[in-house]
DNA sequence: CCATAATACTTGATTCACTCAAGCAAGCAA
DNA sequence: TTGCTTGCTTGAGTGAATCAAGTATTATGG
């Protein structure tokens, strides 16, 4: 979704700017990704395995098909940064894991999202506790 | 974009909670527009034809291809959600308009789209003031 | 006034994300 | 061992998105 997922009017003022956010957050992420040639879905597949796990592991967490995960981490396969090995005790399961370059794309990665960071970065102690705990109450 | 556009690892809390912010968000949107058997990009879209306007300043506006704008509105087309009339001073342009049934859906799937609303309707006036405040600054 | 350039959009080709239905192999349970 | 479930893959199909070309049409400079 490249496409903003906001309403041009907004009924109030922090919808409006809540929009803003998303819209600014999505396309920082996948710039971020394109930077590396990956795409937002591999950079965030990357980006969950700090430790190995299985494909229907992923699929839940990440709320997909399972199918899709197939694909996604065929790509980063076929890249040299993922691999898929066979689970030790069930030899239906695969277990995905980042290579070497995988971590270290990785990490470049999360290097050049900056977005979060520096817009957290602009607000003071104070003011980042005051979000999050407004945050957490506007998401219930 | 359906898999979420976070890091696993946040380094700090307002981070993550940004990011929690975001994946719900967009999610939200989505089922939101699979309510009423649109992609995310076709409602939005719709939203931006408040009034009519040219391809061109539409794919300006969304910031992707012309040609991608040309697809989306295809489709709207052959849903009878959308028409391109000619323009009337420049016969190379069209101007995108919704229909009487565009309309309707546009209404219908702002209705559905609840998340940002319930979400600000959560906050008291001032805090929600405080909540605009704060994710202006942290935009910079 | 005409040749040329710029504009506005469309078409075609390609990649990728995503979903669903089917399938296969391996584990599990009666 | 029969049959069900689990874990993943394959195949078919849709849609978003990009890029390169192409077609009109408008604008411009000599």
């Amino acid at each position: 979704m490249a496409l903003p997922n906001g309403p041009v009017a907004a009924s109030s003022e922090a919808e409006a700017v809540l929009f803003d956010l998303v819209d600014v957050y999505d396309r920082a992420y996948e710039a971020a990704a394109a930077e590396l040639s990956l795409t937002s879905a591999q950079a965030c597949l990357l980006g969950r395995l700090d430790e190995r796990r299985g494909m229907g592991a992923l699929a839940e967490e990440l709320g997909c098909d399972a199918s899709n995960i197939t694909q996604i981490v065929a790509r980063l396969e076929a890249l040299g940064l993922v691999t898929r090995e066979p689970h030790p005790r069930d030899r239906r399961a695969r277990l995905v894991a980042r290579t070497s370059r995988g971590d270290e794309i990785n990490r470049r990665f999360a290097a050049a999202f900056t977005f979060a960071r520096t817009a957290v970065g602009r607000l003071s102690p104070d003011e980042q506790d005051q979000l999050t705990a407004l945050l957490r109450k506007a998401l219930g």
